[in-house]
DNA sequence: GCTCGGTCATGCCGGTACGGCATGAAGGTG
DNA sequence: CACCTTCATGCCGTACCGGCATGACCGAGC
């Protein structure tokens, strides 16, 4: 079986009934063309056209080639684009990673980006602890995690970081608790002194639980480490009966339990939240996701953490939250679920 | 897009999933299959292959080629092979013009023999007149003809003639005429003399007019001729009635109205059925249908002439034919319908 | 009837692509 | 750490392909 230059020739000549214009067509030469197609029946064995010096006429196998022919060139474009469409990173599909604290906002609205921009991409995503992320990432079975706290110095070299949020942190506290009262829509981290604060295990995310206690730490608060599990709604437990409170991004005020919560701590604080992909694994699909992440960012703002501060006003503003990113873009001060 | 042999050289690496054994299996050095696969991915601007000294694995737009790959190569190679079976007229078409007098058997058989030995041939047949059957093979729009004693002198340059039968003469007389009195199972052409002898007009062929009379003149016989019309049955009439006699072959015995007999005319005279066709129009399926047809004459023993000779025996055998060539085979004498 | 224009085929030449051989680089194995 | 396996690269000869020039053929028009 031959190539489908020929075939592509032939039918040029076929339907023209003319070797010359066929040639124009081609841009090749007429000797060119008249020599493929004549090489393109010897090697077939069949006569496919019948030449005189002014007309020319497929013969029987010419006209089933003819009819045939073009369905079979359809099926190899069709296929050649299908492969471009991997290359271009409109088609695949990429695995992502993230922990809970993304699992509210950020997960979701890059998910929600992909379905929009790359429609094309399968993005299976799931939830995983932060340790999983990375060691998964650097082996190779995961393309993409999402992390918050990421400390460069403390990944393998072949993993690669790309900053995607920067997040207001704020305690979450129940509505009874003192710091709630008065309607105080900011909590100084000098505040959390003495009082009990529910954290992940540092083995968990050391840097992330490091970053927590040095918020404290700046405004001299030393509280007293409350660990939890890795379910967040069981962990609330403690801080919705008031005796303990605990601090996450300003995404985490999504989905609190009720009678809970998050006001940003103030002076500000926050906490960094990355991609991580393997250099390695720079495919089309994952290069396409990250820069739809990108943009997604830049969309919501969540590089310039503008809309995280409390508005000019101090007015306080209680009230649910949906996922719409026109709400979040308003939103800010203290929220209640 | 570009040609088959990358898309069947990446295949078998990516089923092999080596690029050593994959060379092997193709025949080809491991240097160049290397280089033609790189070639594909640069011209698809895709990875297709993920290569590490000691693994290959398809990435995803691989995934996606090899899945679909070998379909599209299928379909070349069908339509190939489509193509070839009109080359060696496996598949084709020809149209076949005969004259009534072949209509009865010849043709049939021709037909039958056709359908049998290449099925794929959609052989389109139809009765024509004598000069109808040689213009139209002229001039190209019929491919082949059945006719009975051509004349090679009287033919255009570039119609060839093939000898496909030699047919005794008989005669078709009433059951009731003198000639058929005392179970005689042959005519002799002296006996026709001054009887009324039913024949087309000599416009019509007018060598076999010919050769009918000269048949006649040999045996110093000089019947009455009779027009006929180009209308089988009614034209039996003068016959039926027993005003008339006619001469045809041995196969024109079937089909005859009831109550008419064909008797041999003896001595033995012979008439030549001959295939008409144009030189230039070898086609396969042309070539196909000639070769059948020697085969079934050299079976039925159309040239030999020897199954249409009376039995050694002599025994008047009437019945009714059938078309079976077993039957056919096994018959002689006189026949009665 | 002859020339003319159009069309396809052939001869020749140059460039490119392809395949083979030799060799290098990388990574797993004993 | 040496060795083997495997894929990549360099170099070279050949074959294919396309371009140009030209020839052969045929129908049209004068």
């Amino acid at each position: 079986m031959s190539e489908l230059r020929r075939l592509r020739y032939f039918l040029a000549v076929a339907e023209e009934r003319n070797f010359t214009r066929a040639a124009e067509r081609l841009h090749i030469a007429q000797p060119a063309l008249s020599r493929q197609v004549r090489e393109l029946e010897r090697e077939l064995g069949v006569e496919l056209l019948l030449r005189t010096t002014h007309k020319v006429e497929p013969t029987e196998a010419g006209r089933m080639l003819l009819e045939r022919g073009p369905a079979l060139l359809e099926a190899a474009d069709s296929l050649w684009h299908g492969v471009r469409a991997f290359a271009d990173g409109r088609m695949g599909s990429v695995s992502l990673g993230y922990g809970m604290s993304a699992g509210y906002e950020t997960a979701p609205q890059l998910l929600l980006a992909m379905g929009e921009e790359a429609p094309g991409i399968e993005v299976s995503a799931r939830v995983m602890a932060f340790a999983d992320i990375i060691d998964s990432v650097a082996a190779g079975t995961l393309d993409v995690g999402l992390v918050r706290s990421a400390q460069p110095e403390a990944l393998p070299d072949d993993v690669e970081l790309t900053l995607l949020r920067r997040e207001r942190q704020g305690v979450v506290i129940s509505s009874e608790h003192p710091l709630a009262a008065a309607g105080a829509d900011s909590v100084d981290p000098a505040a959390l002194d003495g009082l009990k604060l529910l954290l992940h295990p540092r083995t968990h995310n050391p840097g992330h639980y490091d970053e927590i206690m040095e918020i404290c730490a700046r405004a001299g608060a030393r509280p007293e480490v409350l660990y939890r599990g890795l379910d967040f709604d069981a962990s609330y437990t403690p801080v919705a009966s008031g005796a303990a409170v605990t601090m996450v991004g300003y995404s985490g005020r999504i989905g609190l339990p009720s009678g809970l919560l998050w006001l940003p701590v103030t002076p500000a604080a926050y906490i960094e939240v990355h991609l991580v992909t393997r250099r390695e694994n720079r495919s089309p699909a994952v290069a396409r996701l990250l820069r739809v992440a990108e943009q997604t960012s830049r969309q919501h703002g969540w590089l310039t953490g503008a809309l995280e501060e409390p508005s000019a006003t101090g007015v306080k503003d209680r009230r649910t939250l949906g996922l719409e990113a026109a709400d979040i873009g308003a939103i800010d001060g203290a929220y209640e679920v």
